[in-house]
DNA sequence: AAATTTTACGATATCGTTTTCGTTATTTTT
DNA sequence: AAAAATAACGAAAACGATATCGTAAAATTT
């Protein structure tokens, strides 16, 4: 049962190949008893269109790419998955890449997308992207981008993000509220600015309570697993010890866990910890992490939605817009005041 | 900046059309000298093929489907990942596709992907999938499947699995050696081919150590997570009462847990749980959860690289193969003695 | 020097659709 | 009844890349 294609069908229909074409596109020029016949025919051959000729002759590929730094992480999975809800319902396929949080790697992807593979691309940056010429390139070749979270200013287009000033400022006023005095904030990159929003809003809930801000509290993390645990380490065991942390993603929270059991440090007694964070389990950890949670679902839906808006209208120039979520504060034990 | 293509590159050198693609394939045809040229403005104009003329002419796409129940689960995520790394090393790209669990969203996949959409597909069963037509067709259509984890026995191809029986004894055997002897058995689905090989490999063990199988220990959870989490309660409440709990899937063990710190049993006092997981924050529960840890990564790694082994032969029908890994055991505080 | 091979390229068909433009009949309008 | 409009279809040109033929000139062999 080799792949039956239009000549086929008009072979044995003993009509031409266009207007078999004609016919299944319900074109008025067909009359509808041939169009039946048609119809008939190809769903007794089970007869389906060659995706790829269809996308060289409509030079639209009905395929879009969905760009995360990674995908052990329930964010990107949830964003993701909305992503992929809307694609369905436009009967849009989703290639899935993940950067490592590498530069160069997602330099890499952005190149070979350069050729037409995709209608348009939803992009979390990678922490260490630090220029934005690869995307430019990519919209200037016809393709437009819709970043989420991990977004990039200085590209007009569309961005949905969530209201991270707010939420560092909430995370660290909760922190405060429950009596932490010397609150340390684990940054994952300097480059992003969902990061330098969420230290911002923790710099501010410091101002506003009169907390002096003291820079040895903020932790450079990086890409580096073991680097981020001596790092942690460093910071739990030296003369800078905190008595809060706030991790900017959940990764870090994760690692402080880690770090907290090996030496010794008792979790919210010792140390309180908030982080940012979509992980089911936070509920189940000992203790139950407190979480700012995004709605990371929503989020990949509104992003594709909006992708979806513009390719139907086949403009790859997206007007620029900053759509802001709200963030959700689960309070649980690892903040629990003592 | 629109798409260049290999006319405008003929065009600007003052050669043909197909000369330019010779050069640009290091054909012998063509002189050194005119490579030189052809490349050298290829590369300035930033030329790349339209990947889907090249699939329409080679009949083939590079691309190959990723088929699987759900992706907030680690365990498909790092098959994934698996997977991802090999399709890279081959210049391949993955469509990812999500049943839900639901064995209709599965056929409507399958059933898109026979237009020749892709060359392969690699694909980990819906526990709702009780036929498997679905399946046949598409390699009837000349796409070959590789099966990973939720395989089928009833088709003849290449099915990654793991040593599920064993760890299904070792598994509930660890259980007996630390004292439980009322076993519950979380089960998902008794379609599921791995589903019974855990549990064969539980009442071997039960055997083994004169422990009279009780049917009523079995409970079959499904898709619906409300049902399970009443199933879960009823178990833990009835008459019939577990000291231990072998979950077949993660997602029943975190049930497990929520349902304990609801209605206030303590584990491992009360219950002792074990679970297959792939999670990352098994450690970190409260308490730490012991597990049965699959090689994800590495059976995403062997699908895929047994899967572009056929497709570089332009074959098929795979030889039907089993590989079967083997999982591990992680002993934590959900089993602990008391 | 004639015959043969090699080199380097071009013309063209092909992959499977879609779409524009003809081209007949047939129907409608004047 | 002549003119115009419409209905229903077919031929053919794209879309962009590739591979199979040719073919002319140059190089080699006899």
């Amino acid at each position: 049962m080799s792949k039956i294609n239009l000549k086929d069908l008009a072979k044995k229909l003993n009509i031409s190949v266009s207007s078999v074409s004609k016919a299944l596109r319900d074109s008025h020029e067909i009359a509808e008893e041939t169009k039946k016949k048609v119809r008939a025919l190809a769903l007794e051959l089970g007869y389906s269109p060659n995706p790829y000729a269809g996308f060289l002759r409509n030079q639209k590929s009905k395929t879009i790419a969905l760009i995360a730094p990674e995908l052990t992480n329930n964010f990107f999975i949830q964003a993701i998955s909305g992503a992929e809800t809307i694609a369905q319902e436009h009967d849009y396929h989703i290639l899935v890449y993940t950067t490592n949080d590498d530069f160069e790697k997602e330099k890499s992807i952005t190149s070979h997308l350069m050729n037409g593979r995709v209608d348009g691309v939803i992009i979390s940056l990678a922490s260490s992207t630090s220029s934005y010429n690869h995307l430019t390139d990519l919209i200037e070749a016809g393709i437009p981008i819709v970043f989420f979270d991990r977004i990039c200013h200085e590209i007009e287009t569309a961005k949905i993000t969530t209201n991270d000033f707010a939420s560092g400022f909430m995370a660290t006023e909760h922190l405060i509220n429950n009596g932490s005095k010397k609150i340390a904030y684990l940054s994952i990159s300097e480059n992003l600015s969902i990061d330098n929003k969420r230290k911002q809003g923790y710099f501010e809930a410091l101002n506003k309570h009169d907390i002096k801000i003291d820079e040895r509290l903020v932790t450079k993390c990086s890409n580096d697993e073991n680097k981020n645990i001596n790092s942690i380490k460093q910071l739990l065991t030296g003369p800078y010890k905190p008595d809060a942390i706030f991790a900017s993603i959940e990764k870090l929270a994760l690692l402080t866990y880690t770090v907290c059991n090996e030496i010794g440090i008792k979790i919210p007694q010792d140390l309180k910890v908030i982080s940012f964070s979509n992980l089911r389990t936070a509920a189940l950890l000992n203790p139950s992490l407190t979480t700012i949670t995004q709605p990371a679902f929503e989020m990949g839906k509104i992003a594709a939605t909006i992708l979806f808006k513009y390719l139907a209208k086949r403009r790859s120039v997206i007007i620029n817009e900053n759509i802001i979520l709200k963030s959700e504060l689960t309070i649980r034990d690892s903040t629990r005041k003592y």
